[in-house]
This record gives C-alpha cells, structure tokens and sequence, in this order.
DNA sequence: TAGCACAACTCCTCAGACAAGTTGAGGAGT
DNA sequence: ACTCCTCAACTTGTCTGAGGAGTTGTGCTA
C-alpha cells in the first residue's frame, strides 16, 4: 500500500532549496546560510545538506568557495529545453530561430570555407529538385539552411539549430498542405540570393536576407 | 606558489568517474561498485565518494537506489547543453549571446509593457551604482540585459540568456580584473541608450545597439 | 517444484572531529 | 591619519564510525 517510494532525504532537501531559490529567497549571486545553520532549518543532518548542495552544483545552481560559502549561480535549473519548446508556440521558436540563423548567416558570409561552399551549393541543388511530397521538401529545405549555420564554424549555434528543426518541422509541413506557394520560383530565388550573399562574403545582407525569410515564415503560420 | 588552487576532491573524484563512464568501463544501465569499493579505489573517503555520485546525479549521468547500487543513466553528462557550453570558447558563447539578445531587443521594443519599462529602469539604476567588487557589477550588468530579454516576452529565448550567463560571468570578471574600463561613463552611455531604443519601440536601433555592444565587448576578451 | 525466510549486500542518514580556506576586526608601525 | 599585519571567528572540505532501511539472491522447507 505504498506505491510511492518517498525520495532520499537529499533530493528532498534539493527540491526544497531549489524552490526557495526559485521563490527568490536568495539573490544571484548571494550567499546561502551555512551548513550548519541549514541544517537544522530544514531537519537534516549536515551530510545530507552537502549532498544537496553537491547534486545543485552539478546542475549548476549553487557553487561552493571552501571557507567563504554556498553561493547561487544560477537562478533556475535550465528545465528540459524540450519541455520549454514544446510549452511555447511555434512563433516563440521561430522567433528565436530567427536570432540563430540571422546572426549565422552574418558569421558564415565571414568564415565559409571552400567546402563550406560546395556543402552549402549541393543542398541548395537538392533543394530545388520538384518533389511530390511535402515532408521530403521540407527536409531539403532544412538542409539547406543548417549547412549555412554549420558555416559559421560556431558549434553554440549549430546545436541550438538542430534543437528547432524538429519541433519546427511539423508545424512547416501542416502549413504547407494549406498553403503551398512553398516551391515556388520566388521562394527558390529568395535561397539563391541569400547563398550568393553568403559566398560574396557580404555580412550584412546574408543576415537581412534570412531575416527577411524567416519574418515570412513566421507570418505565413501565424 | 601556488597560483592553482586544486579543486575539491569530491569535484576530481566526480570528473575521474565521469572520465570512466566516458570510457566505457560501465554501459549505460549498469552498476558501479559499491562506495566502500569506489572509496579506496579512488584514494577518498566514502562521504566524498557519496558527495561526487550525489554530483553527477545531479547532472542526470547516475542514479543510485537504496539497497540496490548506483546505475548509470547516461553516457554522456547532459551532453546537451553545459558541456557545449564548455568546450565551445567564450568567444562562441559571446556570439551565439549577441544572437539572442539582439532579437530579443528588437522584440522587447516592439512588444514592452510599462511593466517591463519600470524593471528595466530599475536594473539601469542599479547598474549605474558604482560597485567595489566586480562580480556585483557583472552582477548588476546582467540583470540589465535580462531585463531587456525579459520584455521580449518569448520565453524560449530568455531560457537561452540564462543558460549563457553563468558561462560568461566567469570569463566577464577574470577580464575584469585587467582591464577596468568597465564602469566608465561611455559604457554605461551606451546602456542608457540602449534602454531609450527600447523605450521609443525603435528596433531597428535597438537591435544595433545590442549588437555594437555585444562585439566591443566580444574583441575586449579575445 | 513452489514458496518463503533470511543473510549479505547495497545505499541512506546522522554525529563528531579535525583540516583548510576566507573574511573582517583590531592592533602595531609608519 | 593611514597602511600593513596578525589573528580569531566563521566557512566549507574530509574522514571515520555507527546504525537504519531497502534490495537481492541463496538455500531451506513444505
């Protein structure tokens, strides 16, 4: 009759100064109570409260200064990232792809390598092929874009992309089946010039070319 | 004549079991030797041991259950997020910072609230205290720009900002320490500025703004 | 063979002791 | 009056020893 097996004192005392820190209780980059006034206020022995402070540094909330003391780093323990894409709207993740990609663009028109080149050109080939299905294009059409954010050469950036594609990849594709003015020649020339921006090493219209692209996008799922 | 200060033994007993795990000595969903085995093992005691598994359950790569043993959950410690954030440079984690926050003050002078207004001047009057130490005013100059995020109310990329401060807050303050032309009054110009873009809903200055500030100080650390 | 008691393991928690580092107050010297 | 130094109080770091509680597999019993 007791399904629930209660959890180790420990990760009870971490959710407890989780919270607290949470609520606010203690400023970034404050200092906790000691050890052993903690302690007692939460009715645990000392180990225990070490060991709760030790599984919050490793999730890189509090970090510890031996003879100074226990400090927050961190306001919040990033949550699983999928929960928060999930939680927001589409037009949150595109907004925020949007930062992503606008400043690679920039960087990559700064840094594409030769290779970088023929990368980005056989996905803009691949790209331009008439496909019949709609998932299909939209896959040629992500990569097309992340082989310009691999240009970069910033790996933050790359990661935080493929982070996106996935959660965006839906939402493009029950778009298109509404509206499909995707393939069309207009669309296909806006990537054309944006890879020509990014090959003449022109910073500045590489990110106002994607910035523009992605605006639409956002607009057209709104 | 010590310049390094050696970490705690429980922080190099946790970063030697990961090294292991990375090895492949234990699969994933496997158990690890007791901590009365692990403790001399690894030249500790058995509290340290404890406090080094508590550390990296903490950051999702083990779990223990009473009774049972220690297992581990993953391969590779949320491989996700801190450790990119790690092994990228601070010059990366500065760039991918600069796409963030120049969308989100484009966004924020769009989309502001007299709510938002009334922090942001708050975090402003704040950052214009002139501090003794320098973490309390990186501390302050954080607060500012997540303000800033804040307005931009598209909580995915506030998520973003918060997981790349406690990454350059490290680096803010060592640079700090060289170089003080922090608190001048340009810099703090610059941020007054910055906030009237904001407050005149001007984008398209806001977004510059943001990002001039982010690059000058993008060249002060490289 | 099926079921059960139990012993040997495991992690969990506490308490106490001492080491090592940090900080700020207060005194000595200028 | 100011600077520098000493030191005491406080902090986290580490170890040890002692039980408590849960799990698992062995081997006995029916």
């Amino acid at each position: 009759m007791e399904p629930l097996r209660r959890a180790p004192l420990a990760d009870q005392a971490a959710e407890l100064l989780l919270a607290r820190i949470r609520a606010g209780e203690w400023a970034l980059g404050q200092k906790l109570p000691g050890e052993t006034t903690l302690a007692p206020q939460l009715g645990v022995g000392r180990s225990t409260v070490r060991e709760a402070i030790r599984q919050l540094a490793g999730r890189g909330v509090l970090a510890s200064r031996q003879g100074a003391g226990v400090f927050v780093t961190a306001l919040d323990a990033r949550e699983d990232w999928d929960a928060v894409l999930l939680r927001s709207g589409i037009v949150a993740v595109l907004e925020a792809r949007a930062a992503i990609e606008t400043e690679a663009a920039a960087l990559a028109a700064a840094r594409r390598t030769p290779a970088d080149l023929r990368a980005i050109r056989r996905a803009l080939a691949g790209r331009g092929e008439r496909r019949t299905e709609i998932a299909a294009h939209v896959d040629a059409d992500t990569a097309l874009h992340r082989s310009i954010v691999a240009a970069a050469h910033n790996e933050i950036l790359l990661e935080l992309f493929d982070g996106f594609t996935p959660r965006v990849r839906k939402a493009m594709i029950e778009m298109l089946r509404i509206r499909a003015d995707f393939g069309s020649d207009s669309d296909h020339a806006a990537h054309e010039e944006l890879v020509a921006a990014v090959t003449d090493r022109d910073a500045d219209r590489a990110a106002s070319l994607s910035r523009a692209h992605l605006r639409s996008l956002t607009e057209a799922l709104t």
